[in-house]
DNA sequence: CATACTGGTGAACACTGTTAAGTAAAAGGC
DNA sequence: GCCTTTTACTTAACAGTGTTCACCAGTATG
């Protein structure tokens, strides 16, 4: 039966128009500027529609967010420095002009409600691009370069917070202190201070 | 006239009243839960009344916001600890302790929109919390222990993003990877990963 | 006493997310 | 080809949201 496969075309085809009108709803405008009514107008549909396709407001803005760590760790994984201390300096950077470049993006990735990743759903976009963070450690660990006084994943997870907070101090205006001109050393001294943070010799080279 | 004294009295408890009122559901509830009309029946005024004292919403959010950061800055001027790194130390867990006890006041202090402290407004509570690191940074550069490679208030910021990112990745839900048992040693490892980086022997203490 | 100002309100506007009920068309069974 | 069921979709409505405007009573001032 071709009719089925249609079918199961066409709803997977309205599926992708509704992310994509949301997607240019909110990186356009604003993140709250994405109401069910606007996307139904874009897609020429009835907003009652949409529900069909997602069980609400925040399964889209879910699907958005998993798209936006996508697009994160396709970014990262394009870098192939074989140092492990000096691929993580790049992927923070890659992180940071991410953040900056897509703010949009960033904040549905982490303002959204109920992002609790409980479960080992080890397939998510945001396991992925963590993914990279863990590489780089286990590989700077082995060589001998990172630290072993703090187990995995914890210090996978100290690096994203140091690299997540500055991004999410950026996007909420919380560098207003620093000149424009300042941020990107800012971004710098951070990433540098991150890796001696965690560098095994304390970082004197 | 005692008069007008009366009258800028009763203003100024109405202004307070309208506070009381969005803290107490906002702090209960949820910070969106907020909403001008619930507001407007615990007080027992009508909701335009609110807007008699409040340009919008949003500048009775920015009040709490401020109300947090004056909780925050108190909490950390507490600590005494003479020596600059081992107050920061402290300082770091105590940012953190406030954070997770306070999650609704914390996410309002930066998810705000509009933050954006353009000017030097030095008085601003957000300005007296951030002096703690300022001095502990100042103090431990005066002193030898910390790095003077990075020039202030860099470094202040580099601390902090690390220490907000830890916030942030918890109150976003996106710690769920490890257990719950583990929060306590990854804030540990991070306050001690960002003390390492600032050290100006690289810390090999 | 008339005027102007103050504090407060009810109704309304233009939205929001979401649900229930209903409809037209296509698919499946005979 | 007809009948029934399922699918896709819509209209109307509910219960809220922030905010503004026209209005009104009471107080202070000329």
């Amino acid at each position: 039966m071709g009719t089925a496969e249609r079918r199961a075309r066409a709803k997977e085809n309205l599926r992708r128009a509704i992310l994509d009108a949301a997607r240019e709803l909110f990186v356009t405008e604003d993140f709250k500027a994405v109401s069910m009514r606007r996307i139904a107008e874009k897609i020429e549909y009835s907003p009652t529609t949409i529900y069909l396709h997602f069980k609400d407001k925040e399964a889209i803005l879910r699907s958005l967010s998993e798209e936006g760590f996508a697009l994160l760790s396709a970014r990262l994984e394009k870098i192939d420095t074989p140092d492990p201390l000096a691929r993580l300096r790049e992927g923070g950077h890659a992180y940071l002009r991410f953040a900056l470049a897509q703010p949009q993006y960033y904040k549905i990735m982490f303002e959204l409600e109920d992002n609790r990743v409980d479960k080992e759903d080890e397939d998510s976009m945001a396991y992925r691009a963590f993914a990279f963070i863990r590489r780089c450690v286990t590989e700077g660990v082995a060589g001998g370069a990172v630290t072993d006084a703090v187990p995995e994943p914890l210090l996978s997870h100290v690096i994203w917070a140091s690299v997540h907070g500055a991004a999410s101090l950026a996007l909420a205006g919380r560098l207003g202190m620093l000149p424009p001109e300042a941020h990107d050393s800012f971004f710098d001294a951070l990433v540098e201070a991150t890796l001696r943070g965690i560098r095994r010799d304390g970082g004197a080279g």
